[in-house]
RNA sequence: GAACAUGUAGCCAAAUUGGUAAGGCAGAAGUCUGCAAAACUUCUAACUGCGGGUUCGAAUCCCGCCAUGUUCUCCA
């Protein structure tokens, strides 16, 4: 029996606005895309975060006994500056100021986005599709759309009917927004926008002299509209109707919803069953923007180079930091918080390090109530991963687990009475959830002169040890002081070893 | 102006198919230690933004207000 028969995973849909049943279209296989970045710049810490929520969705599913394939594309071209119809492509803009190809614009910042992921221990998706790589994927789309009614052309662009979309179904479900009051409230245009309602979007551009990204369409040489591209893909690596669409919750209205609408605009029916939406970041309370001078980059967090910093957090730190709280709510920066979170990972790794040193269970006459707590507590880790994802309640259980890791160190009495099999499997799911679910690893000092500092560091330890042994605890501290001060710390273990720890 | 969220101890944060509040950090005491560090044990701390209502019972449902966030619209 798989796991996610055991602790069968619920969802809150944010199409439904209801927590439900997680039940995939293939038994035992999951699809899931997700609304990947647009790499005409940097990726911010709200990129950092709602990926970190889908990778830990990836791993859970993976873990949990699924195959899963996670599609999550790169947004290279088509994403408009400013209001939806009149700006220019961001990426295109970008190469232009820089005078650069704009392939030269997306593969720098795609190399830094796979870059930051790699350092913040997110898996690769499965399938990481570009939309300028299915151009005729996104026309023939167009092609189907208009042939259903839901689209027209005007002047070699095409835009999707949203008032008739409207008729035949419900524009504005994901949202939650009445539609038909914003239809009956908007007047039609007085000829300047080409669009014949407001509310119409763009599904096909017909590219500007000068604009430097456009394909070959039946309509014009042009660009797809931003939103087409994630419903062509999803469709074509998915399939019509797949299990699980993700993204931020910035992308409900209108690009989701878009997506929704050119979905069915194209097969009557289909999209993803379960919409997910990670929530937004802010910074000391307030949002995360340009304009509040409170964006920092995932390098300046790390370096810690930035003035709202007090010092730098290592990628893992904000790793457990984002895992603390639970994806659909809003996450909060600050020192203070990013310094609880690297304490609490600290402690929680440090208990993962000391099973390797843990005596052997069961040794003595077993205590079936404290096994039974001990099973309860990691079964309660999986069943809380399982309730939505919910990785904060989890991470609360594995402290417990932790909590009972670090006792069986010190007093292998306690150990001595743990049911091995219940030892066993404690074990098994407290490194797998930590490391594959959780993607927790140790953070390390660079390990290639670690025999060599590991050789320096017992010299010290030794010289330390004698001078304790002769009393002389002046030297014996200024040792463990002077070693402090450079991230060094020491730690006299019970048996009299001494062992170190290095920030 | 509107839609949708959110508001829980000093800080972060979980619990939202209603049944008297997880966990992490910080704080206090104790155990261990030559002293530390780490760990362990115990303790401290929340009338769940404000005001009403429904209910035997509400953080959880309803109404109003305030604040914050996301998005949209209008205006510039």
């Amino acid at each position: 029996m798989s796991l996610y028969e055991q602790y069968p995973l619920s969802v809150y849909n944010s199409l439904t606005k209801k927590k439900e049943k997680f039940v995939p279209i293939t038994p035992g296989r999951v699809g899931m895309y997700v609304c990947g970045p647009t790499v005409y710049s940097d990726v911010h810490l709200g990129n950092v975060r709602t990926f970190t929520t889908f990778d830990g969705f990836f791993r859970y599913f993976r873990y949990m006994g699924y195959k899963v394939r996670y599609v999550r594309n790169i947004t290279d071209v088509g994403h408009l500056v400013g209001d939806a119809d009149e700006g220019e492509d961001k990426i295109a803009k970008k190469a232009r100021l820089d005078a650069l190809e704009p392939m030269e614009v997306v593969q720098k910042y795609t190399n830094g986005f796979h870059d930051v992921m790699k350092i913040f221990n997110a898996l690769s998706p499965s399938i990481e599709p570009t939309a300028t790589g299915h151009i005729v994927e996104q026309i023939e789309a167009i092609k189907t759309i208009i042939d259903n009614g839901y689209a027209y052309e005007k002047a070699g662009s095409v835009y999707f009917n949203v008032r008739k979309y409207n008729e035949d179904f419900k524009y504005g479900e994901l949202s939650g927004r009445n539609v038909d009051d914003m239809l009956s409230n908007t007047r039609a245009l007085a000829g300047q926008d080409q669009k014949n309602d407001p509310l119409d979007f763009a599904l096909w551009k017909k590219a500007e002299s000068g604009h430097l990204m456009h394909w070959p369409s039946p309509w014009s040489e042009g660009f797809p509209g931003w939103h087409l591209e994630c419903s062509a893909m999803s469709t074509k690596y998915l399939g019509q109707t797949f299990d699980i669409h993700g993204g931020g919750m910035d992308l409900k209205f209108p690009h989701h919803e878009a997506e929704i609408a050119q979905n069915k605009g194209c097969n009557h029916e289909g999209g993803a069953r379960y919409w997910v939406h990670g929530n937004m970041l802010t910074v000391n309370g307030r949002k995360m923007a340009k304009s509040e001078g409170n964006g920092f980059t995932p390098e300046e967090l790390i370096t810690g180079n930035h003035k709202l910093l007090e010092r730098g957090y290592s990628p893992m730190t904000v790793r457990f930091f984002m895992l603390q709280s639970h994806y659909a709510s809003t996450l909060d920066f600050s020192n203070a918080a990013l310094q609880a979170a690297e304490k609490g990972n600290k402690k929680l790794m440090a208990s993962l390090a000391l099973i390797e040193k843990l005596a052997a269970p069961g040794t003595g006459a077993v205590n079936a109530e404290k096994s039974a707590e001990l099973k309860t507590s990691i079964e309660d880790a999986l069943r809380n991963l399982s309730d939505d994802f919910n990785t904060a309640k989890a991470l609360a259980s594995l402290f417990e687990v932790g909590t009972k890791i670090n006792t069986w160190y010190q007093n292998p009495a306690e150990l001595a009475v743990i049911d091995p099999e219940v030892f066993a499997f404690a074990i098994q799911h407290f490194k797998g959830i930590i490391s594959e679910v959780l993607g927790l690893v140790p953070e390390d000092a660079d390990s290639t002169d670690s025999s060599l500092l590991d050789g320096t560091l017992n010299v010290l330890i030794e010289l330390r040890n004698q001078a304790k042994f002769s009393k002389n605890y002046a030297l014996s501290d200024k040792i463990r002081d002077d070693l402090k001060n450079i991230g060094v710390q020491l730690k006299d273990e019970k048996g009299g070893a001494t062992s170190y720890t290095i920030d």
